[in-house]
DNA sequence: GTGGGTCGGTTCATTATTTGAACCAGTGGT
DNA sequence: ACCACTGGTTCAAATAATGAACCGACCCAC
């Protein structure tokens, strides 16, 4: 591994539940020598990229991040255009709406709206790491996926966030099968006890899934009437959603299936 | 300089003329061999911090970065918090509202807001680098900077981007002692022609400045009316933005003129 | 076509940088 | 007063970065 691989993998173990870490900290979590890790992180906060804030010694993530995310969405629009989208949807739906992104392996939420027409709603906050076989966006992202890369995330220990988390690969294939044919994908307590969450994948230029767009209800308020509507609206605002960002579903995903 | 230096270099090349580049560009630009330049980028691909497009051969930025600015934002939520301010701002004065901050030695537009008011407007873009001598934002930054940063960017050689530039430092020093009693900055079409920026610096819990809150209006709409209502809004919502983000002004603030 | 220019990408001996164990000094808890 | 832990620093040894030259592919003018 390079150098530099090295400084941008200790950006890794920034998340929600640890915006600031410590020198110590981050050597332990990364396994390399503190004077490495002393230097790497020097050199990122003379880019901007982590600071220190105030007098304090725990580092966390820098203002030129900001910059290079501004500049992201000039050339590839996805999170601004995407924002008109789940306005659009959880007005629709009257439930906290989000888009999750591949980043990598991995899948991360990275905007959200919520609906003001119920008082109980999903809460969610952006950049949070969602699993594949336990949420309705990494399922839905995961069945149009390169088949090595199912076999990959499926042969790696599935964790079991609720009771009701399905862990067992087999049966997470067939759920995938189905997917296929719907193009919507579903995960009832899942990843969260009583959240149901439906979700469609968004397609990139190259017809591979770029991430999901979901929609996160209460369990209690799910009737086959709010499924019509979550599930029609969903279908249409993902093939938009595709469209605008210059995407293209492949050939295998259900063509609209205009209820 | 060291080798992550170097990669993290090479990202401060993207900008909105250039959001695509490639490799043989990026040698030239950053004066690095060739192959250097191909390695580092390597890595930078590697941890989605840059990607090529399709099958394209340059580089832009990855999506890597969206999740980085959303954690960023998590900490520090300065963006999130000045979005309520820029619509208020906007409604207000009816003009076009930005704000812009500091990254490193660079002052960079980072979110604006419109007015739907008037047919014509100063239109914006985001990470759009802003001089210090010749925006009203970078003038509110300028007056509350350190005095040898001060000296620093007025000792550069100093662009004429339109003729009614100001580029005479000692002339910008008045003007800057102006700015340091009333804790207003303006420039009349010193960045663009026609426009004319009013803006107030943005103070962090170190009491020094973040960046700028400003208001760019065309200068054929500017009356005295106007001009009250701007500077009183834009006063009272730059003391707000410095507030909520945890910031103290420094002592020689002016104090509030409640007009 | 054909030659010259450019492109992205690759190679490998030379060189300079990174590395890590040990070592400080400061701080907070017991 | 002690111990454990923090962020930060040092320097010889080891490792990774470097850059000139080289490829094949592509494009354009002739």
């Amino acid at each position: 591994m390079g150098t530099v691989s090295k400084a941008l993998s200790l950006l890794t173990y920034f998340n929600h539940g640890r915006t600031e870490i410590g020198l110590s900290d981050l050597t332990r979590l990364s396994g390399m020598n503190k004077a490495t890790v002393y230097r790497l992180m020097s050199e990122l906060q003379e880019g901007g990229f982590v600071e220190q804030p105030d007098n304090a010694r725990s580092y966390r993530l820098g203002p030129q991040v900001l910059r290079l995310a501004a500049l992201r969405e000039a050339s590839v629009p996805i999170l601004s255009v995407s924002r008109r989208i789940l306005r659009e949807l959880s007005d629709a739906t009257g439930e906290t709406t989000h888009i999750s992104l591949l980043q990598g392996t991995q899948l991360n939420s990275l905007s959200h709206c919520y609906s003001p027409r119920h008082a109980t709603k999903v809460m969610m906050e952006d950049a949070e790491v969602l699993t594949y076989h336990a949420t309705g966006s990494g399922l839905a992202v995961l069945a149009f996926a390169d088949p090595g890369f199912v076999d990959d995330v499926l042969s790696q220990p599935l964790t079991a966030h609720t009771p009701d988390t399905v862990t067992d690969p087999a049966q997470i294939r067939e759920e995938l099968a189905r997917i296929r044919t719907t193009g919507l994908a579903q995960s009832i307590g899942g990843f969260e006890a009583e959240v149901h969450s439906h979700a469609v994948p968004v397609f990139g230029p190259d017809r591979a899934p770029l991430g999901a767009l979901a929609v996160a209800a209460p369990v209690s308020r799910i009737t086959d009437d709010s499924k019509r509507v979550i599930t029609s609206e969903l279908s249409r605002l993902g093939r938009e959603l595709t469209h605008r960002i210059g995407g293209i579903a492949p050939a295998d995903f259900p063509a609209d299936t205009t209820l």
